[in-house]
Parts: structure tokens; sequence; C-alpha cells
DNA sequence: GTCTATATCCAGATAGAC
DNA sequence: GTCTATCTGGATATAGAC
């Protein structure tokens, strides 16, 4: 690759960028729907004809956001599995890792409306609720397994491992929202009220 | 009033109540912006130049909605907390309610999801989110309230009730979310899972 | 009270110059 | 690679007949 064509590439990388960052914040608060590209191109400095340059449509853009959102999730769990730790352990560290998520990263946030509006509406391209349908199940399964670990350990209540990771993404799910809400006013409750659901003891 | 003007009365409700009943359903499951009126013209059976006849504008129907939506649930609060009942009553009362509306009762988690897209988004009318503002947080402090009451009557756990009533609501929150989501497949996990967050012994 | 037809406006997408 | 100008479709809202 000649001098020109790495600086094209890096020029061009920028760009994605920054229209992702700008598209994902005005889609996880406005929805798809009531998001125009003039939106998007006005908040990422970037003219509109420009915006088509890099992504050929807005539901394009948007399914590119849902695929990253739904990568970023699983790989999180993926890797919490992972870990050489109890199921305890696990559990504590994921709840502390998402409520401070939520709190400092926007975009943690954001991610997880992106889902959540995908999933529930109609109104959404067909490609984005495939992959939502097709790989969305796999933070729920990993979640399940830890809860069942934790049983054979004796440290986690014998509830249905998949009531209880229902349960799990459904509460974090609704935090996310009402900090995307009420902002800064918004402090996080306390971590070992929402482990009292699962913990035999703290 | 004549014999006629009864007879229109009654005309008069009972399009607005077709017209709302479409509206509430497409609002919750593809967002205002995303809604077409003539959607919601087709889905009522009624014409779109009726429909502008008793509602001046997309915005005006829904704000009617969210009002509607914000009052029930107010009054449902409020006439739990006045019940002669101990507060692990109420708290019992409050979830089993909640869930089997939730999966019985398809328009409960609709006005939820109007309520949560309103206060969540800049893109819907400000009435709707003045409505929201000045009347949400009615039923917040009456669950904190009994949070309180029963932590007094030493039945529920000791952590801050504002804490554990935002709580309470955003697991609601998440729950009617993945229920819209999954519909028939989904079904509500044990409500003594939750109830494991808030009271000290079920 | 209800419908059909239509004006108007705005947003997604494209074309073409630089 | 980037911009401005423009086409086009579709959605809100209105007008007017019945």
């Amino acid at each position: 690759m000649s001098r020109n064509k790495e600086l094209n590439q890096i020029i061009k990388d920028e760009r994605r960028e920054q229209i992702l960052k700008a598209a994902l914040k005005l889609f996880a608060t406005k929805g798809l729907a009531a998001t125009r590209m003039s939106d998007i191109s006005a908040s990422s400095g970037i003219s509109q004809g420009l915006v088509y340059h890099y992504y050929s449509s807005k539901e394009a853009l948007f399914t590119n956001l849902v695929d990253t959102a739904i990568e970023k999730m699983n790989t999180a769990a993926v890797n919490l599995e992972k870990l050489p730790l109890s199921a305890k352990e696990k559990i504590v560290l994921a709840v502390d890792a998402l409520l401070k998520g939520f709190d400092e990263n926007a975009s943690t946030s954001d991610y997880y409306f992106l889902i959540t509006q995908t999933a529930l509406s109609d109104a959404f391209p067909q490609e984005a609720k495939d992959i939502i349908r097709s790989r969305n199940n796999i933070k729920y399964d990993v979640i399940a397994r830890i809860f069942k670990q934790g049983q054979e350990e004796g440290t986690i209540k014998k509830y249905l491992p998949g009531e209880m990771s229902t349960l799990f993404f459904s509460t974090m799910n609704g935090l996310a929202l009402n900090k995307a809400i009420h902002g800064a006013t918004f402090h996080m409750p306390d971590k070992n009220i929402i482990l009292g659901m699962f913990l035999k003891k703290l």
C-alpha cells in the first residue's frame, strides 16, 4: 500500500468513527425514525453528502451500530465467563461493571438502547432484527451458566437459571434507561440490593 | 341534551376510543416518529381525515395518551398505598399485579413504554415531557414510602427507600420490555426472585 | 360525522463540481 | 474525499363534498 493510500485509509477510518459516534448518541436518544441524516451530519461536523459516501443509507448505518453493540456485549460476557473466579465473584463483578458503565460511560447505555429499541419494534431494519435474534441470546446463556455454576457451588439461590438471567438483564436494562432519563440527577442504587436477588448471602 | 346530541356524543366517544386504542399499540411498538397517521387510521378502521377531526395532530394524540398512562399508574399506586395491609403485603401485591399485567394485558406494558420513550428522548412533544416530569415521580414516592413503612415494621431490608424504589421500577420496566420483545415465548420469572431484593425473608 | 382528494413541507438520497 | 445544490417520495395536515 502506497503512502497516500495509507493516509487515505486513516482518514476514512476517522470519518467512519466520527459518524458512528454521533449516530449512536442520536439513535439511542431519539430513535431511528426521529433521527435525521441532517442531525447526524451536523453533530459529526460532516456534510450530509459525505455521510452517504461512507454509509449507503440511514438504515445501513443503524444496522452497523447494532452489530457492534451485540458484539461488544457478547465479548464482555464471554470474557467474564473465562475468568478464573467463582460464580459468585463473577456475578458481583458483572453487576459492578455494568452499573459503573452506565454511570460513567454513556455509550454503554446507548448500545443497550439500540438493542432494546430494535428488538422491540417492527419499525427497524430487518437485517438489524436478524442480528439480534441470532446473537442476543449469547449473553443470556453465559449468565445463566454462571448462575448454574454458582448453584452447584452453593452460593447462588436455587431458582431456574434462565429466569434469573432474564431478570438480571431486565434489571440492567431498566437501570440503563433510568440513568439515561434522569442523567446526572440519577445515582445508581447500591449493588447489594440487586445482588440480593441472586446471592444466598452477600 | 336532545336525543340526537346524546347519540352524537356516544359516537364521538366511541371514535375517540377506537383511535386511542390503535394509537397506543402503534406508538408503543413503533415509537412516535415511526408511526404514521395512515397507520393509525388503517388500524382503527377510520379515515385519516376523521382522525384529524378528533385530534388536531399526531402529537396531540400522543400527549393525550401519555397523560392517560401517567394517570393510570399513579392511581394504581395511590390505591395500593391506601389498602389496609402491611408493607410487605403491599409489595408482594404490587409485584404480583404488575407481572400479571405485563403477562396478560398488553396495554399495561404499552403504557409503560410510552412513558419510557417519552422521558428518554428529546424527540417528543414538550407538553408530554412536562406531564411526565411533573407527575411521574408520584408512583416512585408511593413505593418508597411503603418500603420505609416496611423497614419500620421490620420486614423490608434496610437500604435507602429511594434507591429501592428506583430499582423496583427499573426492574418492572425491564421486564415489560422483555415481555414485549419476546411475546408468548417469554415467561415471567418467579416473583420471589424479585422480592428477594426487598424482603428480609419471603 | 365521515370520506376523498390535494396542498405543502420536509427528509432521504443523488449528482456533479471542486 | 468533500461539499453544495437538487430531485423525489412520502407523510402531515387541510379543504371541501356528501
